[in-house]
DNA sequence: TTCTATTTTGAATACGTATGCAAGAAAAAG
DNA sequence: CTTTTTCTTGCATACGTATTCAAAATAGAA
């Protein structure tokens, strides 16, 4: 016994008809202010809401937004999570979470995602086989990877400007050290861990200053299992470079439990600025990414493309800025 | 130019009527064999995909819940949601997030979920006024609360055996030391903090030992000057029990900044066991809340419910367990 | 007031699916 | 082979809304 009152209902006791009804509630429709209000005061009454299914079936599109995520256990994707869904709650849009355990999204998921005929995708973490984007091309679907870019740009993304933001670090820490440092991969196939590379490496290698890499997970694990790989290979370096404040905490936690001694004996710099970073426990010097902008540029394009669909895409990049703080 | 292609075009395609093609689709529906390989080839070649909203719209019920949350700071709830959204997956369900900022949940997020006619709805954290939770049971749509509890209990609620818990965190602390100890609560309209104070009230009481209590607000920061608090107002407890893991970190990090010992000069005992109290920085004992089991319990009730409604509300109680680490 | 231009309304239809019902096909029984 | 029973299929309809088109109402001009 759901409750089922419809539209003609509200129009038999307005004395309208449905036609009317529905104009009352679509944004853009043309209707007398009186019949509105008859109409309203009906619809109040009997608790009247428009069937989002009828409406998505005949308008054939919907009020819903994919949003594909991976690492819940690094908080820098909670944090996104809530901002995305706050945001489009503003424009009327709801978010269908999906959450995928494979680097690649299963074509199971994007099953889902299309059956909803859901009116715009954004994938944060995970990557994306080709043809499996391309089935949202071919839709009309808008689609936004956050926080990473496929290799082929035919699409769209949002990131922070990762090469500035390394250079800017390199450039800092090479400032008050020439040791050797270290730049600890998240998994290797992101954009993000590479680019944050490419400006470290490349910053360095003007400098002449020698660096290694380790490669890991993006995870605490990770990064701690790799600080006892860094010591168990020789000398402690100058300075740690991890591609995400995540992984920099478990690097900390790995050399103190050493008793080696931040900042004095390595600096250490995370990339992110999670919440954690600022606690007291560890003080992280990293670069932030700044959320809300980037949120921002993402539900800016995904609307437009929402309201007018010209499949343009583009490789947007976003401003951090460096925190400094206590392990550098 | 939406892909458009519908059940009446692999139906031509097949040679047989549209009526067939949705029962190839539809589980429970009778096929011959011969037929269902037509059709799915047909559907195959042509990318058919049962439109949901119609189907939706049809059968008047959807395949969609409600997940509303509130702090995705802590990170307990990310895992949780992690769960919903893979089990869920496991059967059928997608997962529509909603994120409240309030403690109780704004009547717009309701409405939301009821223009999607969700089949169930999961609250986490947040609260909900009668009247509204009401609204969904007259519409016949099963909620369940999530570690939390409402007051008037004729709605379903899973939690983690709270009371048996913080009883046998009293006890533990009672075994090692008499002195006076502290329970920091988190916001004090929720249940899991009552309770988890009632359990560690009732065994101080019996033994003759002082607590006194401190409200905070679940969160990192209210641990940290909770604990700044109580260094100020005299004495080092001999134990201080947080209402939560984030908060415990917070205490710790708060002693240790004013050079106090843990678990020397005072224990710490939080709740939930986060990722983040295994971590070498803190080590931190805890009671683990079985998110596993509470997720399948909630899953199991609200999918009993959708096949068939009845209503009846119960609260259950999952047993947890004792984590011991270093703060004790 | 009368005629025209404009706006608002209602009737009818379409969206893509599930399902009751009757007819047809197949299987079982005789 | 005929009759009865069981299964499968196709036809037609309904779900609740948006939208086209013509009719009606209103506003504007003369």
């Amino acid at each position: 016994m759901k409750s089922t009152v419809n539209a003609k209902d509200v129009a038999k006791l307005a004395g309208v008809s449905q036609s009317s009804v529905s104009r009352v509630f679509f944004d853009g429709a043309k209707v007398t202010e009186k019949t509105r209000q008859k109409v309203l005061a009906a619809a109040e009454e009997l608790g009247y809401r428009p069937n989002e299914y009828a409406r998505s079936l005949i308008t054939n599109s919907s009020k819903i937004i994919g949003l594909v995520m991976k690492g819940v256990q690094n908080p820098f994707y909670p944090q996104v999570l809530k901002q995305f869904t706050t945001s489009f709650k503003k424009h009327g849009y709801s978010v269908l979470f999906v959450h995928t355990n494979n680097d690649e999204i299963q074509s199971e998921d994007i099953e889902t995602l299309l059956n909803y005929n859901v009116a715009g995708v954004i994938i944060t973490d995970a990557s994306m086989s080709m043809n499996v984007a391309e089935a949202f091309q071919v839709n009309h679907i808008p689609l936004v990877f956050f926080n990473r870019k496929l290799t082929s740009s035919h699409f769209h993304s949002v990131c922070c400007n990762n090469l500035n933001a390394s250079r800017e670090i390199a450039e800092y820490l090479a400032e008050s050290g020439t040791g050797p440092m270290v730049y600890i991969s998240g998994n290797e196939d992101t954009s993000t861990s590479r680019e944050r590379e490419q400006g470290f490496a490349e910053v360095l290698a003007q400098r002449g200053i020698a660096y290694k890499k380790y490669s890991s997970d993006f995870s605490y694990n990770g990064g701690y299992e790799t600080a006892q790989k860094i010591l168990s290979d020789g000398a402690v370096p100058s300075a740690v470079f991890a591609a995400n404040d995540i992984m920099a905490l478990g690097v900390m936690d790995a050399f103190r439990k050493q008793g080696i001694k931040i900042p004095e004996q390595v600096k250490v710099i995370g990339f992110d600025n999670i919440e954690m970073a600022s606690w007291p426990a560890y003080e992280l010097t990293t670069w932030e990414q700044p959320i809300e902008k980037m949120v921002d540029e993402t539900v800016n394009y995904l609307l437009g493309e929402i309201s007018e669909y010209t499949g343009q895409a583009q490789a947007v990049e976003v401003e951090g800025s460096f925190v400094e703080r206590k392990t550098t």
